[in-house]
DNA sequence: AGAATATAAGCAAACGATTGCATAATTTGT
DNA sequence: ACAAATTATGCAATCGTTTGCTTATATTCT
């Protein structure tokens, strides 16, 4: 039933020659004579054998293994975002270890912790909304552990980042709006973290100066992204004297709940109230009205660029080099439907 | 800038006691006074040791860590019984490393080649579509590497597996349409794996059979999957001289493509066609005209006692108790919206 | 006090693979 | 044919932790 897992040990003994022999023919070291070489190689391939990685993780002080913290797998975004990481992680012979947050700081620490045991290699993680402090990432980079932020960047210096600017893409939507005569859109933003860059409101406020359109700061309203806050707020801006014609929505989820309210409203869509949104539901293309634009963050490159940049950290021993590889800033695009 | 790890060993050279004992202190071995406990445990704190994982595994011959192989995490429901797997598993200090085979057979046979290499202690499995034996998954059992499959439960014997039984609510889903007045109710099947039970077609046939409703074959059409099928056999239904007045559809995917298409035809949903499916995508409550009625399989829970199930198995050491641990089957349930 | 017992601590091997250095075996040059 | 150069192989330490067995120290009993 059960079999004993080969090592190279029994191969040794099994061609009466050594184990340093064994490991050197198996590695194609040029000291090993051709003929023991091919012998070796033949016995491991017949006994199934198969180096034992713990072994190896064990003496050469790596893992060959990555951690990836995200917030939540229930996010498309975020599972599209794996298979970026996943891709460029197998190209390299590299495992993932992927943990969830549930947007937790303390399970994020926990996380952190379990995989510092484990001694994973490198560390990419989207931070959770409560994190505030990035103390139990430095600790990591204090053992030589790189770590990438990528997507919910945390606004400090120093640290190395993949992201994706929403700035200009937040002003075309604006402009889409504005084209077709809006002139009152109110943005329903999530909820405020002090580190993470708030480009949609800084990308909403350049798009009304360039368009000489006044902001009227009642149309900034925030929700917890919960369905009853975002009605909540929703509600208060239609009761508005001067209320808006169209809504941008902090992300598909807030987008949804608005639209679904709005209809409940007997408001009707796209011609009482329009709704432009950032993607991180693909699922938008089923419904009857869905938001008339999208910002698309590309997820898919995002987990491959940060990936990358951590496997370039990996690679570069020298503390110098890791000072100069930097932040990673790609393009969203406005993508109208 | 950079500290390195303690180890075991300095903590015994600053003590001037040996490693033995400084590794029995810290696991509150009885044969260690107190004294030389307290100050191990002290200095261990303030030096931030912490055991090397990779040693321990190495040592023990274990990893504390389990696979598990998903079709796919773009499927809410994946991401779903994830959440419950991760549960159990650090309940049990256990680290899970998870991989996609994108329902590719060549991929989930690698990624179970990764993890027989990183030497997972267990392997948790729903099968890829492609997934037609399963010898990659026993050759793991010879080596005392436990199996358990959950949800995609290949349909040989001599097995571990945690599914959800669709039979009943099948009947359920079926009994309402008729209630409703139903006589002509389409099934929209997925594709068809030799490997998986299916009880949604059984319950078809029985629920039929039970209503002495005669069953029409013509009204059992299958999809790939994909948008193009299943817009194509959707409408060859509506094309019979006899056609449908309701469907039952794989599943979500399979409903909204419907629904749409449906719509597209001019069609009243509810009206002229009724749409019942089993639960993926929870999203459905978005639309303005969802499934009436879908069979909810609840994944967390599937993805918890799958877990659960492995631990009992890991925690057995003699095969005959691997033996009687054998198969559970969970209850789905109809949720009518 | 001296032997028997209980308590506390250390020695050393083991896990499987890698690798610097030494040594043995073979070939080449003269 | 013998030294020199080349090629092939082996020895032994190492990584950090655990653990069976031995030994040293302290306590108890008679």
């Amino acid at each position: 039933m059960s079999e004993k897992i080969p090592t190279i040990k029994e191969i040794a003994q099994k061609l009466n020659i050594s184990i340093s022999t064994v490991s050197r023919a198996l590695h194609d070291h040029p000291s090993i004579g051709l003929r023991t070489k091919m012998q070796v190689q033949k016995l491991a391939a017949e006994m199934n054998y198969e180096p034992n990685q713990t072994a190896i993780q064990f003496k050469q002080g790596k893992t060959f293994t990555i951690g990836l913290i995200l917030p939540n797998l229930m996010e498309e975004y975020f599972s599209l975002a794996i298979n970026g990481v996943e891709q460029v992680a197998l190209e390299n012979n590299y495992n993932v270890l992927i943990g969830q947050s549930h947007d937790d700081l303390e399970r994020e620490q926990k996380i952190l912790d379990t995989m510092r045991r484990h001694r994973v290699d490198g560390v990419l993680v989207s931070i959770s909304k409560q994190t505030n402090s990035i103390g139990h990432f430095e600790q990591l980079e204090k053992y030589n552990i790189p770590v990438v932020f990528f997507d919910r960047v945390p606004n400090v210096p120093h640290i190395h980042s993949v992201w994706c600017s929403l700035y200009d893409s937040t002003i075309d939507a604006l402009e889409l709006l504005f084209k077709k005569g809006h002139r009152r859109v109110a943005y329903i933003q999530g909820p405020l973290s002090l580190n993470i860059k708030n480009e949609r409101l800084e990308g909403y406020y350049e798009a009304h100066k360039h368009n000489k359109i006044p902001i009227n700061e009642s149309l900034i309203v925030t929700t917890d992204l919960s369905k009853a806050v975002t009605e909540k707020v929703f509600e208060k801006l239609m009761l508005l004297k001067d209320k808006p014609t169209a809504i941008l929505a902090f992300n598909d989820t807030v987008a949804l709940d608005t639209i679904q309210y709005a209809k409940k409203m007997k408001l009707k869509i796209n011609k009482d109230i329009s709704v432009v949104s950032y993607a991180n539901w693909p699922i938008t293309s089923y419904l009857d009205y869905p938001p008339i634009a999208s910002v698309e963050q590309f997820p898919n490159d995002q987990g491959a660029r940060a990936t990358e940049l951590l496997f370039k950290l990996l690679d570069s021993k020298s503390p110098e080099d890791l000072v100069a590889v930097g932040n990673i800033v790609l393009k969203s695009k406005l993508i109208v439907h």
